[in-house]
DNA sequence: GTGAAAGCGCTAACAT
DNA sequence: ATGTTAGCGCTTTCAC
């Protein structure tokens, strides 16, 4: 802002030689003379010249940037994912972006309509809920520009995306509720249309279909937050005959269930069973400790970000409807014991 | 990528004008005649223009861009930081570039040697845990660009912060502590030296020195996690004799001393009163629900943003040294209840 | 191995 | 109210 700033001509001036050799030297380019690039970069150093990625964008007609867009960044899951993101763009060179979505669409098409004018090579996105369809990622898909999808993707098929196997794991955590000795499941999940819910469900329904011993019910509601889940205690309760296993889509909502059956004086694991989805710190708190299907973030975030760059920088040939699932891990906590097991969790 | 962009040019060309003419009218300047300001949008709607944003940064020596450096983006309270600046930042036309120093202040000089080499208009940084001295943003000092702390603040002064006052905050939690009866209080804190835990110390020690009744002890450890605050109900566990009130510097290592006490047998609010800092969701999971510090995380998003912001567009004269403290809550929960009104907790 | 020169798309001072 | 023009700092093709 004040000082004015050092460019490669003042480097040129100081050193005697062109533009365009300081500009190669800065580059490491292999015609220049190893002798020159290190007089350059020393003075490049000295002088405190910084390259003006502006002036290089616009004539590279590229911008090294790309655009991630969430639902909301408060879980620690989300906040891994944006560490390994970083790590991998940063490792190479790029920007990132990050904007909220707060789990409302309009917000969404508008924090994607900024990314494209501000023209980020790429962009990053877990949906928010009630997004139903990704038309407002057309002026990306008409331009080329590529949209990767993990973890809320869309429905659609002929996008690239990076998810856990949300089928399998609420597949697995329900039948371990069912080896657990539950025989009327209930499944809280969202009423809107998000893919890892979808998914979870049906995870959810096969299970239950493979024994015919089994009854289901699935609840919906606005959103899996602790609040939500609380309220869905209630209504939970008022249910005759009792359910005696409950699987809920993510820990937040199964947390606030959890606690909520118990405010209703309902003992958990002793007359409901009670998973969550995520590994969220919070299930370690909760007593008692909360059974739920744990993901790697981080390494998600590598994966998904490794994939966008590597397209960016044409080092994968093609790109074209590749969806990748990673591994998740059913960990069984004090609140799916058997109730036979169950020895004292008045915590 | 695929097809040519349109530019200004494009347009000019389109409609027989000039390009200035034509930037101008972008712009809605107002000598431009309204009827050719109607012409030139809606031929650069149709056209599908998209301004260019680094011919434009280039030629006016800005980038309309704020990096934003935080400890971690995984709490409740960050998110809500972010979704505040972000708001702000949007409505002004300002991209918003975040990333996490996870605590390390090695990280931290990292993000923030990116942040001027893609020559950010200016910087808001809540600093890492062992974050000492600040000489890493000297390069942005140099030149003017402006730097604002948050929550995080460094020590010296001549800063432009945007804190609450954890001094009051802290000595109001501890005098209601001491006010429910407690004579003996620790208080578990981190051991480097971040200027909100420092302050917290200080308003703790500040409550306790005004009664000559009360001892006290202060912990510190190295983080404040969950896992943390769990190992501290160890120690805790084997002082003779044993703290009757505890005041956490977190939510989150409040809880895990919460649980932990639990664990090893101890009564909360029975025995020991717990009281924690933030008011993360956590706080009401954890039975018994934790008394906490509540404050407005976007609300001071959104005044950080919006000083620095002023800063950047002239709208404020001067910006030296100004440091806004904005107001906190106590809220009196459970796990801080006189042991007489104390009733049943064993949720 | 290095240099000259054009141009990426925009803005703004200066003209008209 | 609109046009002309000169660059912002960099990269890259084409010369030598």
């Amino acid at each position: 802002m004040a000082n004015r700033e050092v460019t490669i001509y003042d480097i040129a001036a100081e050193l005697n030689v062109s533009p365009s050799t300081v500009s190669r030297a800065l580059k490491n380019n292999k015609a220049i003379n190893k002798e020159t690039i290190r007089k350059v970069s020393q003075c490049a150093d000295k002088m405190g010249y910084r390259s003006n990625t502006f002036a290089s964008n616009l004539r590279k007609q590229r911008t090294k940037t790309i655009g991630i867009i969430v639902p909301r960044l408060d879980s620690s899951f989300m906040s891994a994912c944006m560490g390994g993101m970083e790590e991998v763009a940063n490792s190479e060179g790029y920007n990132v972006i990050i904007s909220q979505s707060f789990e409302q669409v309009i917000k969404e098409a508008q924090n994607a309509k900024t990314m494209f004018d501000s023209r980020v090579d790429g962009v990053i996105v877990s949906l928010a809920a009630d997004t139903k369809e990704i038309s407002h990622f057309k002026p990306f898909f008409d331009r080329d520009i590529p949209v990767v999808f993990f973890d809320r993707v869309p429905d659609q098929t002929n996008n690239v995306t990076f998810v856990i196997d949300n089928f399998k794991a609420a597949e697995q955590i329900t039948r371990h509720l069912i080896d657990q000795g539950c025989t009327y499941l209930v499944h809280v999940t969202m009423s809107n249309c998000a893919s890892v819910y979808v998914a979870r469900e049906r995870g959810f329904l096969a299970a239950v279909a493979s024994n015919a011993e089994i009854k289901q019910v699935v609840f919906r509601c606005e959103d899996l937050s602790l609040e939500t889940g609380r309220e869905m205690a209630k209504q939970i309760a008022l249910m005759n005959p009792l359910p005696d296993g409950l699987f809920v889509a993510n820990d937040m909502a199964a947390t606030g269930c959890l606690v909520g059956l118990q405010d209703l004086g309902f003992k958990v694991p002793g007359q409901i069973l009670v998973a969550g989805f995520n590994n969220d710190p919070i299930t370690t708190v909760v007593k008692p400790n909360l059974t739920t299907i744990d993901y790697p973030g981080r390494e998600a975030g590598r994966l998904t970000a490794r994939s966008l760059i590597d397209h960016l920088e044409g080092r994968t040939r093609i790109f074209v409807a590749s969806s990748v699932v990673l591994n998740s891990t059913l960990i069984v906590r004090e609140s799916t014991y058997k109730i036979s097991d169950t020895i004292h969790f008045e915590g």
